[in-house]
DNA sequence: AGGGGCAAGGAAACCGGTGTCAATCCGCTT
DNA sequence: AAGCGGATTGACACCGGTTTCCTTGCCCCT
């Protein structure tokens, strides 16, 4: 009945080191040898004093742990992502591989075009001595950053739309992939004359988005119409703006293909401003997979990308070098883009609708 | 020229109390007694430290300082709830009051379903020795939890829709208070026969929420019809099934308000698949302000709570203590709701359309 | 029997701060 | 000038682990 079991010590105090070794009857660095995996003990003393450490429900402080090691048990999270879908997923994937290994994390937006970027992040992650740090788009790709954790000395993952670094502190989202597979989506549907909405040149998923999408239907010999290569600011305005712009054209496409979902349901708004009906008249494909991708009406098709497994890689990553893995020889698996298949892309009428006129 | 400024000592070794004791000619604790602005330090000898921690850029290691504290430096955030911007939202107002209090974040998802919900939470707090711990709805509203955190000797700031605790350890957010700017507007807009889509039982804030609309509308002598009460589950496809079954009624409402914005789009959804023509056929007001309020089509008009602020003030009643703050006399400013009014609520036909009629 | 080599385990210092408590300083009183 | 009480300050143990370095025990070999 008695409900705590798990703290059967004198009420309101923790087991210490201390108590472990003396009820186990061995010396406290003994007890350290076996939380620490030591080989060096013998199999009968590992035992003994694992027995003890059940009994007493005995857990390492952490903090005097971290004091000895010169090197806390937190790992950072460093973004300036402003999708909270994102982030939020992410966290749980990077959760998600700390969960049991006593590693907790700690969460650090902060803000790319600061000027106090630098000495903000130095001094957070030198008064942590922090474990390591997890970093996603678009602090990801700014090396004065990597710079920094370079020189403090701190193990850090990467996560980004292409390789930036050696494989054992990258995670390479192959959004190229995606945006590939959005391009073959549309071909298949018998689109030709089809439009690229692009985030800002300073993210590399820009780049690295646009180049999938052109190359996969270069290779199906489609080529896209500079005119209908438009550059967005990755935000629902500029969409709009976007949709504006390509829609009014004297010979339109027939699809669009927005780097992200902000953005391609701004071209949708746009659309049904000129009085488009959607998707008849205009198909759309996005890119993030947003959960509001899934409300708007038509819903949208758009690419999606496994935030959380990215998240647990990094994290898993980070943790190789603690459970003894050759980073090099780490498991690498794949980040895979899918394309979600919903409403807002539809096969090429065969006679298209009449071109724009003056119809004004 | 030289760039590290910051760090003046032997490069890559950062500098202890001990550093700076004998720098300053003084003892380690009076250094100590520095940082931690006890009153019993002369002022020419405060000044004298001051300048020595300035010169060396000394800053207090937090494991140390835990350790001997018996007391960490991090803030826990012990969340379930499911939407990724409220989540990051509250992170951001908490951050916003932890910034400079050398105080960090740690983030904690939990499941309220789960078996060993308690152990798991315990855990965490215990082997973190966590500085204080700030819970948003549901979760705030366990009082298992709250028990477990009050056994643990653990200071903790609750977010909830209305007072379960003493005022320096929660935040109340006045949910009534938005509903009830909600159900004025519906009524000042002219309506009479309005629909309410509730969230499930085991959320206060869907009782809280209720309430204040009846209230509201009573007080403007609109009763709302227990046909029109709907229990729904503050999840989108709830308010299609909460549309479907409100819209097929033989005297169906001409606005409904929806406990959360999900439920609030799917009520739209509903209604857009039985043909209505939004918002002239149908209004509708939500609760929370997603992003993606102000991307479907109508604009959802919505209540919106300033979950940033929330965060902010839920930490800087943690911080209070710290700060020498008697927390009973801490200033208290209310979490005002405040309803964005968008375009998917009208004025009510004069002559409404004709009711449902057997049209099978 | 004596010596070498290595696995196993312990004593004490240390990581970088804080608590306790006694010692010292100071201005004033008498 | 000695005495006194509060303001300052420091010495030292301690928080709960780890590291360094040394001792011990045991087995094998000559």
């Amino acid at each position: 009945m008695a409900q705590d079991d798990s703290h059967p010590q004198k009420p309101g105090k923790r087991a210490t080191i201390n108590d472990v070794a003396r009820e186990a009857q061995v010396s406290k660095k003994t007890v350290s040898r076996v939380i620490n995996q030591s080989p060096f003990v013998r199999e009968d003393t590992r035992e003994r004093v694992k027995t003890v450490i059940d009994q007493l429900g005995f857990t390492p402080d952490p903090q005097a742990r971290g004091l000895a090691f010169r090197r806390s048990f937190l790992v950072g999270l460093i973004y300036d992502n402003p999708s909270p879908t994102y982030v939020v997923n992410m966290q749980q994937g990077v959760l998600d591989a700390l969960k049991g290994s006593g590693l907790e994390l700690v969460v650090h937006p902060c803000n790319r075009n600061s000027d106090d970027l630098l000495s903000e992040i130095r001094g957070f992650v030198e008064r942590q001595r922090l474990f390591g740090v997890i970093m996603p788009p678009s602090v990801s790709e700014d090396e004065r950053v990597i710079d920094l954790l370079r020189e403090l000395d701190c193990p850090h993952v990467r996560i980004a739309s292409i390789a930036l670094d050696e494989p054992q502190s990258m995670v390479v989202t192959n959004d190229g992939v995606g945006a590939a597979e959005a391009a073959n989506h549309l071909a298949a549907l018998g689109h030709t004359r089809i439009g690229l909405v692009r985030g800002p040149d300073l993210f590399r998923s820009s780049a690295v988005r646009s180049k999938g999408f052109l190359d996969a239907l270069a290779a199906r010999g489609i080529p896209v119409d500079p005119a209908l290569d438009y550059r967005g600011a990755y935000t629902f305005e500029s969409g709009v703006e976007a949709g504006q712009a390509l829609l009014s054209l004297a010979s339109p496409p027939t699809a669009i293909f927005a780097l992200n979902d902000d953005m391609a349901i701004g071209v949708m708004q746009a659309a049904r401003e000129r009085g488009l009906e959607l998707p008849r008249d205009l198909s759309v494909v996005g890119f993030d997979d947003l959960p509001m991708a899934a409300r708007v009406w038509p819903n949208l098709t758009s690419v999606r990308l496994p935030i959380r497994d990215m998240g647990r890689m990094a994290a898993e990553k980070l943790l190789a070098p603690l459970r003894g893995v050759d980073p090099a020889r780490l498991v690498q698996p794949e980040v895979r883009p899918a394309l979600v298949v919903r409403h807002s892309a539809i096969a090429a009428t065969p006679n298209p609708r009449p071109e724009n006129t003056a119809d004004f």
